[in-house]
DNA sequence: AAAAAATGGGTAATCGTTAACCCATGGGTG
DNA sequence: CACCCATGGGTTAACGATTACCCATTTTTT
C-alpha cells in the first residue's frame, strides 16, 4: 500500500542535510527563512531523493485549516449537473492551490450531519451545490457554516446564492425562436419545479415584448407526477400529437430539457414533420450526449453550471465575506440546426 | 467562513468538563479510556453544547494517515462513467468511516505530479480509475503507491485490476438474441477501443458456439476515427443503410454503446422499419437517460462500474495487500422491449 | 484480614510543520 | 573604535488527538 510510515519528514531532510529543520522547511516552502543558494539546492536534492511529500494534515495543525473547499451536494454528488459544477469549482481551486472535497448528503438528507462530517476534515470553506434550482431550507446551524449556496436558493435568505437565470434564458431563446418567423410555439415545460415556473413566466414576457399574446401561448407539462422520478409517466407524445391535430398546429416546440425534445423530435418523425422546416424545436439543457447526437442536432440553452462552481470558488476564496444577495447566471444559447 | 479558530479543543472541553484531556477523548471517541456513566455524560453534553468537531489532522498526526480512499482519474473524473464508480466506492467507503477523495489528473496528465498532490493528503490508500476501459501504463513510481486499478489494466502487471468482462458481456447479450430467434445480426461496434475488440471476439464467439459461421457476421465501425472525439464522423446511417439494402438484411442490430443505438433507431424508422418486429437492437451501456426514452425502450448491457468502485474499496481497506490479479466483473442484461 | 484486581482517573510524549524569537559573524558607517 | 544591521542560520513552543504508563481508591477474592 501507500505506506505513509515511510515518506520521509522534514525532519529526516534537515538531519541528512545537517540543518535544522526550519531551514529545511524554507527551502522546500519558500517561508520567511533566508539561506544560500547552495544550502537550498542541497537540501531540494535530498528531498527529491527522499520522495518527501508535504504532509498537509501537520501544516493544517498550524494554519487550522486544510487546503480543501468542502461541498455538500443534497442529491448524488455524481449527477450529470453536479458534475459540472465541481468542475467549476476545481479549475478555480486548484489555481489557488485548493483541492475540492466532495460529500453527498446520505439518504437521511441531515444537513447538520453532513457538514459535522465534512468539518472534521477543517476545510477553508463549505459550499452547498443542489442538483436542480431550487429552494432550500437549511439548519439554522448551517448558516454561519456554509458560505455560498450554488444551484438553490436559501430560503432564509443568510446565505449568498448562484442559480441560472431561468427566466433571462426562456427570454432569450424564445426571442431566438421569434426572431426566425416562428409565431406560434409552444413550451413543454417541466411541472413542478422552480425552473419550469420562472421559465413560463420568461416565455410569456417574450411573447408580449414581441406584441403577442402570453396568455394564450400553450404551455404543457413534460409528464404526469414530479419529474425525474423513473415513475414519471411521459405526456410528450400525446402533448405532440393534440398540438399537431389543432387547429393552430405549432411551428416551434419549446422544451423543458433535451431529453424532452428526444421525445418530441420522435413524436414529429412519427407525425411525418421534419425538423426545423415544419417545426422547430429548442430546449434547455445542451446534454452532448443527447444534443449533437439528434438528427438534425439540437439548439438548446446551455445552463451556466461551470460558471457557478467558478463563481463560487472565487467566493469561497476571498478574504472577506461575501454579501449576501442572489447572482443570476446566464446560460449560453448553442445554436445547432433545429431551429 | 466555517471559522475553524472558533471550534473547540478536546482541550476546552476537557478544562470545561473539570477532566484531563485523555478522559474527553475517551469519552467522544471510544477510547481504552475507563469512567463512570456520570463523566462520560457530561463531557458528551459538554461536547454538544461547544459544537465540538473532530478534528481529523491531529488524529492523523498519531494514526499516520487520514480517513480517505484517493482516486486519480485519467479523464474528467466528472464523466458518467467515472461518477458510478464513485458512487460504488463511497458506498463501501461510508461503511468503514472512510471519504472518497476525488482528483483528476490535470491536463498535463502527469500521474507522478497528481500521485504527489494527493499524497499530501495521507490518504488511506490510493486507486487509479480510467474512464474508458484500456491498458495504461503508469510510471514506475506509481506502482507502490497505487492499490488498485479501476476499469483498466495495468500494463506492467504489477497492480491488481477491476474490469468489466467485455467478452462475456457479448457473449450474453448476442445469445439472448439468438435466444428470441434473431439469426442475422450486425454489430455495429466501437472501433478503437478495447473494449470493441474484446466485445467483437465474444460476439464472433456466441455465433459459433450456436453452430453459425462467425467469420461471416458483419462487424462495422460506429465512427470513422476515434470514438468520443467530437470531431468523430458518424457511420451508422450509412451502414444501417448499405446493411437493409444488401442481400441479408439482419434481424438483430447490436449496438457498440447507447447513443449509437440511439442512431441505429433514427435509421431504422427512417428505413420505415420497425423494432423489434423487423430488426431488434441491443447494445452495451445502459445510459438510463437514453435507454429508457427511447421508443421503444433499449435491452442493453449494464456496465458494472458501481460493482468495480465497490470491490475497489473492499481491495483498498484490506488490511492485507491484495494478489496481484485482474478480476472481469460481469455486466448485467437489463430487458426493456427493443429485442 | 491481607492480597489482588478492577475502577476512574492523570501525566507526558509524540506525530510533522510552522513561526516567534535568539545568536553569531562580518562589512559598512559615524 | 563603537555601533548598526544584513546574512545565515538555530531553538523551541505551539497546534489537537492519541496512548503508554502511572497512581490512587474501591471492590472482590483467597
Amino acid at each position: 500500500m501507500g505506506d505513509a510510515a515511510l515518506t520521509a519528514s522534514l525532519n529526516d531532510i534537515a538531519l541528512r542535510a545537517g540543518v535544522s529543520v526550519k531551514t529545511a522547511s524554507g527551502a522546500l516552502h519558500g517561508g520567511s527563512a533566508r539561506m544560500s543558494d547552495a544550502t537550498r539546492q542541497r537540501i531540494l536534492e535530498i528531498a527529491g531523493e527522499l520522495g518527501y511529500v508535504t504532509n498537509f494534515a501537520a501544516r493544517s495543525m498550524r494554519q487550522g485549516w486544510m487546503p480543501l473547499i468542502g461541498v455538500i451536494s443534497d442529491e448524488l454528488i455524481t449527477s450529470r449537473f453536479a458534475t459540472e459544477i465541481i468542475r467549476g469549482l476545481d479549475g478555480a481551486a486548484r489555481a489557488a492551490e485548493m483541492a475540492v472535497f466532495a460529500v453527498t448528503l446520505g439518504n437521511r438528507r441531515d444537513v447538520t450531519k453532513t457538514l459535522g462530517e465534512i468539518r472534521q476534515f477543517r476545510p477553508r470553506a463549505i459550499a452547498y451545490a443542489a442538483m436542480y434550482h431550487k429552494k432550500v431550507t437549511l439548519p439554522p446551524s448551517a448558516a454561519d457554516a456554509i458560505a455560498v449556496m450554488i444551484n438553490c436558493q436559501d430560503d432564509a435568505g443568510l446565505i449568498p446564492s448562484l442559480v441560472p437565470d431561468e427566466e433571462g434564458a426562456a427570454i432569450e431563446i424564445t426571442r431566438h425562436l421569434l426572431e426566425n418567423g416562428r409565431r406560434a410555439i409552444a413550451f413543454i415545460n417541466l411541472p413542478g419545479l422552480l425552473a419550469g415556473a420562472l421559465r413560463e413566466k420568461g416565455f410569456r414576457r417574450a411573447l408580449v415584448d414581441a406584441g403577442m399574446d402570453g396568455e394564450a401561448a400553450p404551455v404543457l407539462p413534460a409528464v404526469r407526477q414530479t419529474i425525474y422520478s423513473d415513475r414519471a409517466q411521459s405526456l410528450v407524445s400525446a402533448h405532440v400529437a393534440a398540438l399537431l391535430d389543432s387547429s393552430s398546429p405549432p411551428d416551434a416546440i419549446l422544451c423543458g430539457n433535451d431529453r424532452v425534445a428526444m421525445e418530441v423530435y420522435a413524436a414529429l418523425r412519427r407525425a411525418g414533420r421534419s425538423i426545423p422546416e415544419d417545426v422547430a424545436v429548442a430546449s434547455f439543457d445542451n446534454q452532448v450526449d443527447i444534443a449533437t447526437r439528434l438528427d438534425p442536432p439540437l439548439t438548446t440553452m446551455a445552463l451556466p453550471h461551470r460558471a457557478m462552481g467558478r463563481m463560487a470558488a472565487n467566493i469561497l476564496l476571498s478574504a472577506e465575506p461575501p454579501p449576501v444577495e442572489v447572482h443570476r447566471l446566464p446560460f449560453q444559447l448553442v445554436e445547432r440546426s433545429s431551429v
